[in-house]
RNA sequence: GGUCCCGUGGUGUAGCCUGGCCAAACACGCGGCCCUGUCAAGGCCGAGAACGCCGGUUCGAAUCCGGUCGGGACCGCCA
């Protein structure tokens, strides 16, 4: 028998009392006794203890004496049950234990940089330099297994709704829009370069010209951007796009989808359909796009209120066209001053100009008492309550009033952690006002737009609906999508609304504009990411739990080292010259 | 590009605000010895860090200041 067909460590079970077994794995503890050693054997399974006995097999117990940490061990032995009052319920293979009748150190071990069993977290520095220890966690070993399961899951399930997965490359074209791309150099066309795809949009699309109807992809994606908590520079998504679909069919199986994994994986069964809300509404309502609903807490416009205010701060904020929104904290009013300059900083750091409270801060006695009534009315503030108020430009003012709110939720405890609060943002709007105020589209120029919102788009274009929609789960953006034009005389009047010249709509999307001529059906999709669905499952809140070998905020492998600085030879073949930054003066 | 937090033996932390009692404490781990029912085993003994790096302030710095490197969280960015 060879050791990969042994029987694994944490699945013998107390029915397999009474069997000769030959295990294979890693000294996970050690428990030295004199006459009696125990070890707990681990592998990807789990561990089981395993006795050795000075006096029943004295060879194997001199040679477990010497056993540490982390040895890679073969034993024989037998399972048996153990004796009456020394089970361990803590473990899964707690009623039994293995009486070793032979050991062979298959590997020694040197003292890991960490414990591999100790319940605390090393420092990140550490844990990324050593990964394949990290990993060798039990904890990170079941993240691996959950991923996976995740995978098998989803091919499954897109395999039984008569998808297909095509693989597209990863050496592709650099697409001018979007995040910044990451670039490989060809050695065959000097001066060229490759680019790594932020996603498989438009191959989806052209698939779909090919006939496809229904394809998905566990597709990596790679974009060039800073990192976050829930972001790496390469992740990976679920990559759908299906033909002849509306909204309904889009959302009916991502619901379907998702009902599974949560089914499966957490034996938790989800309400559907999951409800929508409008982007606009989420902003105003949440201070974001992707809203944590497992709290109640709601932020209120009330410029209306002050619109004749003399308080300056809120004034001034109104009269340059910015907006003064307030959240009403329950019983808020106990809330110590710390805390209160703690939210000020998160206001800050988000780079805000700051925030104010009522009663307090001193802005009381700017305000009259019809606007405070108004606040209270608006906030739905009552005694015992706390509004807090922020006056900024829009886009700031939502930022900062999204984050105090899951901030404060977090604080006063107000989120049920049991809770999985799955919706759509949609509809959303077709276009956004870029940097200098222009006119750009908010998700990508195929978007298709209400049909019969159309009718208004010059005079009001930022109203005109979209069919675009992004699923999101407490706090988080699971993915998004939407439907595509597919009619040649909308794509035009997009375009032209976009005011994109003729040269600049060929070189970005000259190819699916082309293959669009030859019958495209109409078609729609969505990107959820794995990565973050796995992160949800997986019970963590850091998106490197979730990747076997992530890199670090700056970008960097620090177990490979990567990214690296290559020899003369190599840049030359590649027909490159590395300038240097400039070092600040 | 910006804001904030962190960096002390192999690991996790304490000390830092209020400089000297800190060549630095505790736990785990590590080395040795003892122990036949332990399981975060236990007992005894022992080794191990001049406090990321550079510079400054000071009679004196892990502790204060500046810079730098590294890790982390966030804003911008991520159509």
């Amino acid at each position: 028998m060879s050791g990969y067909s042994a029987p694994h460590c944490g699945s013998l079970r107390a029915k397999d009392a009474g069997r000769d077994v030959e295990l294979y794995g890693w000294v996970a503890r050690r428990r030295d006794q004199g006459g009696l050693i125990f070890i707990d054997l681990r592998d990807r399974w789990g561990a089981i203890q395993v006795v050795f006995n000075q006096a029943l097999s004295p060879s194997s117990h001199a040679t477990a004496a010497d056993l540490r940490s982390e040895y890679v061990v073969r034993v024989k032995g037998v399972i048996g049950q153990r004796p009456s009052g020394s089970e361990n319920p803590r473990m899964a293979t707690g009623e039994i234990e293995v009486a070793a009748s032979e050991l062979e150190v298959v590997n020694s071990s040197e003292t890991t940089p960490f414990q591999i069993e100790d319940p605390d977290e090393p420092d990140e520095k550490t844990r990324l330099e050593y990964r394949y220890l990290d990993l060798r966690r039990p904890r990170m070993t079941r993240m691996l297994e959950l991923r996976s399961r995740v995978n098998k899951i989803i091919r499954d399930f897109m395999d039984g709704s008569e998808f297909i997965e095509v693989e597209t490359p990863i050496l592709t074209r650099s697409s001018p829009s979007g995040a910044r791309d990451f670039l490989v150099p060809s050695r065959l066309h000097p001066g060229s370069f490759y680019a790594l795809p932020q996603a498989p949009q438009m191959l989806k699309q052209l698939l779909m010209v090919s006939g496809v109807q229904r394809y998905y992809q566990i597709a990596r994606c790679f974009r060039d951007e800073n990192l976050r908590a829930d972001r790496q520079p390469e992740f990976t998504q679920l990559d759908i796009e299906m033909s002849f679909c509306d909204e309904e069919d889009v959302f009916g199986l991502i619901e379907a989808l998702f009902s599974k994994l949560w089914h499966d994986v957490l034996g938790v069964d989800l309400t559907t359909p999951f409800p929508r809300l409008d982007i606009k509404e989420s902003l105003l309502r949440f201070g974001t796009d992707k809203p944590d609903l497992r709290h109640d807490l709601e932020i209120a416009d009330l410029g209306h209120v002050l619109a004749e205010t003399k308080a300056q701060i809120f004034r001034g904020a109104l009269d340059a066209g910015g907006v003064v929104r307030g959240l009403r904290v329950p019983g808020g009013r106990d809330m110590p001053r710390r805390d209160l300059d703690e939210l000020v900083t998160v206001a800050k750091g988000a780079g805000g100009r700051g925030m104010a409270w009522l009663p307090g801060s001193s802005i009381d006695k700017f305000l009259t008492e019809a606007e405070i009534a108004g606040i209270k009315q608006a906030t739905g503030a009552e005694e015992g309550d706390l509004v807090l108020l922020v006056a900024d430009r829009k886009r700031k003012a939502e930022t900062v009033m999204g984050l105090i709110r899951q901030e404060v939720a977090r604080r006063r405890k107000l989120i049920r952690e049991d809770e999985w609060k799955f919706l759509w943002i949609n509809p959303t709007y077709l276009f956004e006002e870029d940097d200098q105020g222009k006119l750009t589209y908010a998700h990508h120029p195929f978007t298709r737009p209400f049909e019969e919102d159309m009718s208004f788009v010059e005079e009001r274009p930022y109203d005109v609906r979209a069919h675009a929609y992004d699923i999101v789960c407490n706090g988080y953006e699971l993915g998004g999508g939407s439907l595509r034009i597919y009619d040649p005389a909308m794509q035009e009047r997009v375009f032209q609304l976009l005011g994109m010249p003729l040269e600049t709509i060929r070189a970005r999307f000259g190819t699916l504009l082309e293959a669009f001529t030859y019958g495209v059906p109409p078609h729609g999709g969505i990107a959820p990411g794995i990565d973050r669905i796995v992160m949800m499952l997986g019970g963590t809140d850091n998106i490197r739990d979730v990747v076997a070998f992530p890199k670090t905020q700056s970008m960097s492998d620090l177990m490979l080292g990567a990214p690296s600085e290559l020899d003369a030879a190599q840049l030359e073949e590649l027909h490159i010259q590395v300038v240097p930054p400039k070092k600040p003066t």
